[in-house]
DNA sequence: ATAAACAACATGCAAATGCATATAGTTCAT
DNA sequence: ATGAACTATATGCATTTGCATGTTGTTTAT
């Protein structure tokens, strides 16, 4: 790029400039660390199948006893209506289950099946596990201060 | 003692009951922070009528001469033919340009026209600003504490 | 020098996705 | 009590995506 194509103006000072722009935005750092200590369960989230919106969803029905689709559309992030096309299709395969809410009939409880359960044990032990290697890896204190940084950050952020 | 100002390293790596499954794995609370912080400003994305992914071409293509498919790919976090065919619509959009390398002309560099850089200049500008904002909200030290956490995680994370 | 291995990018195709909008159920103001 | 506003989910449709594989260009081992 010509010099005289660059953008003008230079940086306000206090910038970290030892890193591209795309690098010193938090957003696509976090994604990235996101994506980068994921990437070896993901493969093993695909080997058995399942997409990593699939993982998601029933991952967080693991501990649920149930969640609406408009709860699961926030976890997931996408669109209600790709959460309600995706929790379809794991009704069809027997992996979730759905049942009305009776005082709110605009509601549709989602939940594991017993065969969903069993399919994603493995995974969310696996999950589980690397957690822990990471954090022993980074430093537990570290790795926990993270997370209360994370968890501070999104309350707040809590629209 | 507040939180933040405990001393690293003597905390069980053991779960936090406080929290849910989903709620407890360091990659899903990187991606909800990452998405919680980005909602505001990915909504000006999309009014401009670009996907976040292609937002994140262009974005990162703002400070590089040029970068190949592959490259982008691995920036975007998504597969190599997504990213041609992504970055094939843009060129068609006259946003992008895409020029062989002499040496190796099985690689495509691809860098913004000025067009393109005339259309994203707001929303980089924009993403700097939101970028400073939220570093004075949670704290300039936390933050950039937070970030070298992530560029090192990153960097021991590459393959 | 050449064939095998490798690397970068492209393409066919089925499936997933987002957007706009529709439908059905609930709450609220009067 | 009733229509308007709101909420939860569904659906039509064009586009995007991932996967498997193809094509072309480069490197490596012999």
């Amino acid at each position: 790029m010509p010099d005289d194509q660059k953008p003008n103006g230079e940086e306000p000072a206090g910038q970290d400039t030892r890193y591209k722009f795309r690098d010193r935005l938090l957003p696509h750092l976090l994604a990235r660390a996101s994506h980068s200590l994921s990437e070896k369960f993901m493969a093993e989230v695909r080997k058995r199948g399942f997409t990593a919106r699939q993982w998601r969803v029933m991952g967080s029905l693991w501990d649920e006893d149930s969640m609406t689709l408009t709860e699961l559309s926030d976890i997931v992030f996408c669109e209600q209506s790709t959460t309600t096309r995706l929790v379809e299709r794991l009704v069809e395969l027997k992996l979730l289950g759905k049942r009305p809410e009776e005082s709110d009939r605009r509601k549709s409880h989602i939940f594991l099946t017993d065969e969903g359960r069993r399919q994603i044990g493995e995974l969310v032990k696996l999950s589980e596990q690397i957690e822990k290697e990471t954090a022993e890896l980074f430093g537990v204190g570290r790795i926990n201060e993270m997370k209360r940084q994370l968890h501070k950050m999104i309350d707040h952020l809590k629209t």
